[in-house]
DNA sequence: TTGTCAATTGTCAGTGGCTGTCACTAGCCT
DNA sequence: AGGCTAGTGACAGCCACTGACAATTGACAA
């Protein structure tokens, strides 16, 4: 077990993180300073900021934990699995099993709420995008050493996660506008639009007929 | 002709806006405050507000009218061209003019140094990549049209964007960490990937030689 | 030309994110 | 019990950015 301080320390980062969420996902991001989290949680502002390293931190910090729960699918996944194949299990089983990375902070529910936040508030969605394309240095890395390759020389791992992370966020996005917000949904527009990538990339369109 | 106060207004915007790029590539990004810039040129801090929406804005201004540049590109490409290729030759034909779009405020390698600022600083590459995403939107429209295609109800408009939306981010970035900070570096690097992607993306890697 | 109107600008005051410093408190360890 | 150290709060200060208002300057008609 751990000392107590380190106890406290966990369950005020806890503390912020969740109310922060809370803020985040009811006023707004640009609606909520910094103060009204500290405040709430009974801190000092810059107690605040020894927990995160900014307002954005905060707001990104769940969406940090899926991205590294999603990477550490792919590298479970089976070394016979092509590449994009791998990919794809790994989101949809991501998907399948975002409660268990985030109901420790909030309900689900919440979390996807505070997606939306974050797609619809300009410099979020934009820290968001760095660190995806960040992570996709990670998946890159990841996926040279399945095939045993080195991806200094070899352009085909990052080549991959760069299609493969376009798609995901636009798929991501069109989750958010389109009607239906359940993860049921998200699931079926990421396998229809990655089986669609392969033909979309090929050539002239052939007349599209919706599945 | 314009009226005088136009003049005048288009020349501090554009002393503005020379003064900001050269600020940040000597000083970098966060070593320069906007008083720096305003002092520079002579106005007050206000007045850079009135013609930029913020410090990062003025950072973004060229790489903005780059993008323009390449829409308009893309829109004129022959109608017989498949979309994947259309967007090929129009960013090949981006970067090969460059100078026309950039020349006006400062020569193009300075631009090209201010590229490597924004790449390397995280908040500027943030707003870089959320512009591209919005730009990438827009891209999504003239392909349909292009296609007579409704991008609400045929996704592939939208996929081909995203996935060479990432294949030329990841590009960006390979250009500026490999050694070759050229144009002629990056055509080819452009080229060569997107030949790649295909084979990429299909089922099993085949043993990897460099062309 | 001159006077009126509208556009542009500077000044000032204020908000909010974020950081460095320093004293103080509270858990830890002998 | 008492010294050590990690964590905290209070305070001062920087910088990006905004609203409000007054002063200036170009535009345009009488």
């Amino acid at each position: 077990m751990e000392t107590l301080r380190e106890r406290k320390k966990q369950r005020t980062r806890e503390a912020l993180l969740r109310v922060a969420v809370e803020l985040f996902t009811t006023r707004g991001y640009e609606g909520t300073t910094v103060d009204d989290i500290a405040d709430a949680v009974g801190v000092s502002q810059r107690t605040f900021f020894r927990y995160f390293a900014g307002k954005e931190d905060a707001a990104l910090a769940l969406d940090e934990m899926t991205v590294a729960h999603f990477v550490e699918a792919v590298r479970a996944r089976p070394a016979h699995e092509p590449p994009l194949q791998a990919l794809r299990q790994a989101v949809l089983e991501g998907w399948d099993t975002l409660h268990e990375v985030v109901d420790s902070v909030v309900p689900v529910e919440r979390f996807l709420a505070l997606y939306r936040v974050i797609e619809s508030t300009p410099v979020l969605l934009a820290a968001h995008l760095r660190r995806s394309v960040e992570a996709e240095e990670v998946l890159a890395q990841v996926l040279a050493e399945r095939e045993g390759l080195d991806p200094e020389t070899d352009p085909r791992p990052r080549l991959t996660v760069a299609a493969f992370g376009g798609v995901m966020r636009m798929t991501e996005r069109r989750w958010m506008t389109d009607g239906d917000f359940s993860l049921e949904a998200m699931r079926e527009l990421t396998v229809s639009h990655l089986e669609l990538l392969g033909p979309a990339l090929a050539g002239k369109w052939l007349p599209y007929t919706k599945t």
